[in-house]
DNA sequence: CGGTTGTTTGAGGACGTTCAAGTACTGTGG
DNA sequence: CCACAGTACTTGAACGTCCTCAAACAACCG
């Protein structure tokens, strides 16, 4: 079972400076906090799962968690890696509703765990908290916009590279988690994915493992946008 | 050019009963309207465009709207289509931020305009107003979710047959647009959703044109979730 | 009534999956 | 440190689903 721990002073700054709660000032912060918990996953585990009635708002703190959904048999997907910073759940926890959702460790992980019923009061409470909440939510919609025109309209290749044009400040690119993960993540197997990183090579992505390269965004791009340059 | 037209009282009544609006106090809901208009577009109009600067947040007051996103060439698809009392690109609104989306009339519409720049202050000074945002908000975001899911993990008939079960109230539904309309929104050709509509006669789903009947809900149920029952 | 648009049906092909085998990692115990 | 097992990743071949293209049919609207 995941040990719990105290919650560090560099979790509290982690936690201080997130979209959700860098709205609360500092006495409700500190309160809220108080009311908390940190806990460590391993790579692989379960924290929460679909159906059930959400008891917390996790926040990663450290590691990378792999939002999942599940359909039919024993079939499931990733939505979404929340990295540190990330809060997650938050809808479901607003709403009062189950998870439509599972999320899993998808490395070793320190996760925040802040009382469903609290944040919800807190919701109703505090007028900044609810903006920021507001925003959260807003960020992840859009997210969310985005993979969904990509799943509908693009190539398995353009949509690993509009990922990683995504997810890259410049031209070097970690990918979140295992390849089987990203795979899921953008709706393909990973045979398909390995192909697409083949296909992707002579426009100047290179590399190995977890971190890859991107030569010119330039190229890159408009081979994810336009049409299929060979 | 769409005409202005004024906003009538049955308008104000769906408005009032929106998510969105209903958590709007009289007094203030009264001011915000005074400051709002309504605007009927033909089928087919486009009522906002992908990278514009929100100016309005719009409601639905009659007919059906298609987000409509956009990709490589000429290539378009449907995110959601809008009925009466849904709002939409609340997001880009509470953001500030360009569209991701476009919005275009799927059938003749009218549609209620609330100046954007009000709006926002309206969420920063009213708590409860910004509350009905966030539910709003996270009531689309589950949506969403849903078609990731499925997307990912779903056949084309066992789409075609979830979204038939969410429409449907009980065995009679009706699709809310053209059938193209309704292929892009599932991720699909309309030739494509022809031979799903096909596949899924055997199971009891009957029906012309927009209204669809289905006979066993049950069995539809089990066919998108289950193993592919031939 | 003809023209336009939307839907269905058919044949062929592309993309992605599945299944199977082989290769490269990672961590563990000797 | 190395051998080894277990896992992840890649590569290949066959298959299936969905798309593309083309034509026939139906519905709608002037």
């Amino acid at each position: 079972m995941p040990e719990i721990e105290v919650i560090g002073s560099e979790d509290r700054h982690l936690a201080a400076s997130t979209i959700l709660l860098k709205s609360l000032g500092g006495k409700p912060f500190d309160q809220l906090m108080r009311q908390s918990f940190v806990q460590a996953y391993p790579k692989g585990r379960l924290i929460f799962r679909l159906g059930a009635q959400p008891e917390h708002l996790h926040v990663v703190l450290r590691g990378c968690v792999a939002l999942t959904g599940h359909g039919a048999g024993d079939k499931s997907t990733v939505l979404e890696f929340l990295e540190p910073g990330d809060s997650f759940v938050l809808a479901a926890v607003v709403l009062g509703r189950p998870y439509l959702l599972s999320g899993c460790a998808a490395t070793n992980t320190r996760i925040l765990h802040i009382p469903a019923e609290r944040l919800r009061g807190l919701i109703g409470a505090n007028h900044a908290f609810a903006l920021g909440a507001l925003d959260s939510l807003a960020l992840q919609w859009r997210q969310f916009v985005s993979q969904i025109t990509d799943l509908k309209l693009k190539s398995s290749a353009q949509r690993l590279g509009a990922y990683l044009l995504m997810l890259g400040k410049d031209g070097e690119v970690r990918l979140p988690g295992e390849r089987q993960l990203v795979a899921a993540r953008l709706g393909m197997t990973p045979e398909s994915l390995s192909r697409a990183f083949a296909r992707l090579k002579p426009l100047g992505v290179l590399g190995r493992g977890q971190s890859i390269r991107i030569q010119d965004r330039g190229v890159l791009q408009s081979f994810c946008d336009g049409q299929e340059a060979e």
